[in-house]
DNA sequence: TCACTTATGGTCAAAGTGACACTAACTAGG
DNA sequence: CCTAGTTAGTGTCACTTTGACCATAAGTGA
């Protein structure tokens, strides 16, 4: 049983006290942690890496948060956070899973917000693509590496937890399902998938082991085609083949 | 993009139409699905049981739910969902994990309601202890087989698909976790951790095999006691010592 | 004492895993 | 055209894990 006693003065929707406040029915919102590859030059690897939109509102104005809004009445959850992550940052991710509902009383410092918050993944090119128009114009919206500890320190609201609650979630997600081919595109080759691996997992791993573990256990079949270009033999292109393990595990965006 | 239109006056009460009423705020909600083993004559094996209410309004009133209720504004989500589960079943479960926040616009048929759904796991001498006098009074708390289609299958609004997730989520975490001692008490024998798996996975599994792995990868020490009274040899009593894995992933109760 | 039941400890073959050597096939630069 | 460099992909070997199953231990009740 929570008892609070403060005495603050007046927050936005200006009620006497925090006691007021407090019976107000809590606000519903839907916020959105995606994910995204990209090269990391200080470990040579790829990592993993998040935008984060600037608020420019009170509280926490001036500091990076999790885009999201206010959860519209006319909308699902999947909806709400998909529309909204468009709206802010241009992302349309083909993933789309719900993370966690965060609703402590103090989450937030004016009013009593329950946050239902997503996890995305976007491929490599699509965060490029469709977000570069966005971001340029945009001094609000910029990209960091998820991990970086300097970013989450400064993060808005609890959201340095929720970022750290969604790298624990994916990290343990990885190692039974498939979350690779969301974070690329429709074909790929076996070592762009270690690269994810490696990403999530924060390790190297051996590629000739790697890629028998994929073919026995992983929903991967290849194709005919192979990738040209690089400074080497040109390697197979795969095709992912597998079905979600739960409808809720894996909402698709229509 | 969500352009809502909002023309009107506030009256929960009395909505002329659908459409009218979705443009009300969502309305937040907790419910639980209670796990805990039981004696299935039917397999012989143990199972899990799962405890539901009568509602006694409409809608879906004689029907059976999830017990649950409107979110407290003063109530963090865990404490509303322990505190209604004391109200209406007698429970006090020592695990307590949130499940999913479900937020379909037609889950309801006369409001939109934003449930979040906390799982728990209670002990099998809990839920006959504490819960025995809740029951023998009120016909409205029954216990049922998690798996009887009868039951699922007149189950009120969405609760159905809720309990078969959580079933799911259940499946899915106790092949790499520590489920069991918190279906069993402080103590207890490697042949029950045995049945909880059983239980839970549903099929039956070596005895000698299943101690074994168990003594290497599970969280669990011996002690210097057994159980005596069976009609023979008497097992060891082991302990649990693990940690849990995610403070999300396992709250407790204060 | 014996028959019965579960506890608990082995064995063995099959399957899976990690380390690593080796060959294949491309590009770049002469 | 030839060679060095790089990654793709295959194969091997020792070790670990797993599933099936047998054997013994230690209680109970008759």
């Amino acid at each position: 049983m929570v008892k609070v006693t403060l005495t603050r003065k007046v927050d936005r929707l200006s009620f006497s006290n925090v006691a007021e406040r407090r019976e107000q029915p809590p606000t519903l919102a839907v916020s959105t942690v995606i994910f995204s590859l990209r090269d990391n030059e200080r470990t040579g690897r790829k990592s993993l890496w998040l935008p984060l939109v600037r608020r420019t509102r009170e509280p926490f104005r001036g500091q990076w948060a999790l885009p999201g809004g206010p959860l519209g009445a006319r909308d699902s959850l999947l909806d709400a956070a998909a529309s909204n992550l468009r709206d802010t940052t241009g992302l349309i991710p083909r993933y789309l899973e719900q993370l966690y509902a965060f609703g402590d009383l103090d989450r937030s410092p004016t009013r009593r917000v329950v946050s239902i918050v997503y996890w995305a993944l976007v491929r490599e090119d699509d965060a490029h693509d469709r977000a570069t128009s966005v971001l340029l114009d945009d001094p609000n919206v910029a990209w960091f590496r998820a991990d970086d500890p300097q970013v989450l320190a400064e993060m808005a609201f609890d959201h340095r937890e929720i970022i750290e609650y969604a790298l624990w979630r994916l990290r343990n997600k990885v190692e039974y399902g498939s979350i690779a081919h969301r974070l690329l595109g429709e074909r790929f080759t076996l070592a762009q998938v270690r690269e994810v691996y490696e990403a999530v997992l924060d390790k190297a791993l051996d590629p000739a082991n790697f890629r028998r573990q994929l073919r026995t256990a992983a929903n991967i079949e290849e194709t005919d085609e192979f990738l040209s270009g690089g400074k080497h033999r040109p390697p197979r292109l795969y095709r992912y083949t597998g079905t979600p393990t739960h409808r809720l595990e894996s909402e698709s965006i229509a």
